[in-house]
Formats: C-alpha cells, structure tokens, sequence
DNA sequence: ATTAAAATATGATGGTCGTAATATATTATA
DNA sequence: TATAATATATTACGACCATCATATTTTAAT
C-alpha cells in the first residue's frame, strides 16, 4: 500500500483542525470547503475523499473544537498554585486574550447560535459535548450540574457580548462585571 | 408626485421588518435580499432604491429588533399586576415560548456572534442598541448598570444554549434553572 | 526501475448570491 | 383622460459555492 500507515488520518486530522479554527474564527456559513483545504494545505478537490460533505466535518470539527476547550481549561486549571481552580478557568475564559482569539476559543460563543440551526447531525453532537462542557464545569466549581449550567451560561453569554461590541471599554467591562460576579456566585 | 405621502417609508418600513424576522430565524448570511423582499411582497430588483446594500438593511433591522423586544419587554413588565416587574421579564426571556419563537424574540441570542464578524456600521448600531438594552435591565431590576449587564449575559447565554441543543429536556432544564438562578440573584 | 494503488489536483456543473441596468406598471396631478 | 414622476419588475453579470468526474502525482512493494 502506498503512502505511509495512518497517513491519511493524519491529514484527515489536519482538515478537521483547519476547519475548526475557520470555523470559529468566521462562522461555518462564511468558510467554504475550498478556504479549509488551503488551510490543510490542500486543494479543494479531495475533500469528498475524506468526508461526505462539509455538514459531516462540522460535526467532527465541534468535537475537536469542544474536546480542545475542555484540555485547555482543564490546563489553566492544573497550573494554579493557589486558590480554587475554577478561578483560574473563569479567569481564563472571561479574559480579554479568549475574547480576541475567536480561532482558537471555545465555540459555544462563536457557534451556538448558528448550531441551533445546523442539521440533526451536527445538533447531536453539539448537544453531547455540551453536556460533557457542563459537567467539567460543574465539577470543576463542585457544584451540582443545574448551577454549573447556570455558571457556563453566564460565561457564554458574557463573551457573546463582549465581543459583539464596538466599544473597546464597554467589552472589558463586561467581561470583569462577569468575572466578579461568577466568582462571588460560587463562595456562597 | 404620483404615490401616496409616506409610501416609500411605509414599504421601507415593510422591508426592514421582513428583514428583522429572517434574520433572526435564519441568520444574516444565510438570508439573502430576494427572500427579504419576498417577505415585504416585492421583488429584489427595487432593494437598492432603498438600500444602499445589505449591510445597511442589516444595521436598521438590528435597531429596529432591539427596539422591538425592548418594548415588548417593557409590556410584560407592565401587564404584571404584583410581585417584581423584572420577574416578569426574566419569565418571558427564559420561556420556551421565547426560546422556540426566534423569529420575533430578541436579537442578541440570536444574531450578536455572527453580529461580531460585521462591518464596523452594524457593529457600531449594535453597541448602542446593547447599552439600551442594558440600561432598560438595569432599570427594571433595580441594579447598577453593572450587575444588569451580568444579568444580561446571563440570560442571553442561557437562551443560546438552549436553543442549541437537540434534547428537548436539557433545553427547558437550562431554562428553569437560569430563571431559577437569576431570581434569586436580584433579591439578594 | 517498474508498477499499481492511493492520494491529490484540475476542471466542470448547476445553483445562488449581491448588485446593477433597464423596462414596465402605477398613480397624483393637470 | 393624458402626463410625467415614481415605484416596482425583469433581466443580466460576475463571483463564489458545494459537489463531482476525471486527470495527475506520489510512493510502498516488486
């Protein structure tokens, strides 16, 4: 057989990474399979030898995009030295660096709302992930599952914001409003 | 001058209103300007005798839909005969009638992550219309402009999540406990 | 080095988009 | 009723899209 074992996963791979973070970055209906295969390196004519078509990718990409938020966190988390993880993830997530790295941020901000309108396929999975979202979330702020969606929820929601606006001193503002409210939240 | 006074702003007005409504169900992108005039029951061949082009139909229909939920918010709070007026608009923010009713709910959910990736025009609209919106919040909750933005975020990022997700249960179950949450954080 | 399978590239198809130019229909006034 | 201004419709253009068919390149095994 030609080409090296697992060769084409590892490109595979690359499509998946390329389109997750186009995707993110400018929306799925903005990024064309022809843009996401230059960005594996490729061009636009072996696309369907590697996946049905682009709906199919958007489900594998949102894995890949949710499964790579969670390790980030989870990441932030493990470095604090001090002080209660879930600060750090909050931290992280509403902080101005997240905000402006759409590409490689967490998409439940860049795509939920474009998601809700995708295929059954895509929901599916989306709906998964999220749950696995909100479950690192709870036990992270060991918290019950009803409050640690409330929690993820109010991060989404204040990002979605944040980065909807014009205004360079409203955004922070909305971010450290949140900041500080979510972190009071969960000390009671 | 043949046509009756006001009728040019009278189909505007019919365009934008169209526009408000498909955007919000199906996004901006994926909306184009035949459909749009189809909804104000003409033909896409006269759109640029009102518009200059899509983006500016796109910055006043985002005006006109925030003006149109904050007012339909200001309604809820009035017809409430006891209790806390902002109860009431959270009830309706967070119902599944709001969440399942996109096409004339309020614009932020639905359209502010693909609103981040527009021109600094609808950008610029968009910001102020949020402060309004903020402000109205604030307002009716009683609380410095701060905390009405954290509650803001709270209920615009739980209606994306649940309008994202393909399970029914976990949909109404980040409603209730949002507006659960959020009760609770305003009598405090 | 040759071969043949596998991976990738080129090119084409039918559709839709935003936008514009031009033609037709409408209607208040004369 | 005729007119002329205004509003609307028809048609066209170039660009880009998702997808597919076909050609070309790559490379492990012979």
């Amino acid at each position: 057989m030609p080409y090296p074992e697992g060769h084409k996963l590892k490109v595979r791979g690359k499509i998946i990474e390329s389109a997750a973070q186009a995707f993110r970055a400018n929306g799925i209906r903005d990024i064309s399979v022809p843009f996401i295969m230059k960005g594996a390196g490729l061009t636009h004519g072996g696309f369907y030898s590697y996946f049905d078509n682009k709906d199919q990718l958007v489900a594998e990409a949102c894995q890949y995009a949710i499964s790579d938020t969670i390790a980030l966190l989870q990441k932030a988390a493990d470095e604090v030295k001090q002080g209660p993880k879930i600060d750090a993830i909050i931290d992280y997530y509403l902080s101005p660096y997240h905000r402006d790295r759409t590409e490689m941020g967490c998409i439940l901000p860049a795509l939920s709302s474009e998601i809700s309108r995708s295929s059954d396929e895509v929901r599916q999975v989306f709906t998964h992930e999220l749950e696995r979202m909100i479950a690192f979330i709870s036990n992270a702020a060991k918290v019950d599952t009803a409050t640690g969606s409330v929690l993820l929820s109010t991060m989404v929601g204040t990002l979605v914001l944040a980065r909807s606006v014009n205004d360079l001193y409203l955004s922070d503002n909305l971010l450290s409003a949140g900041k500080q409210h979510i972190k009071g939240l969960i000390k009671t």
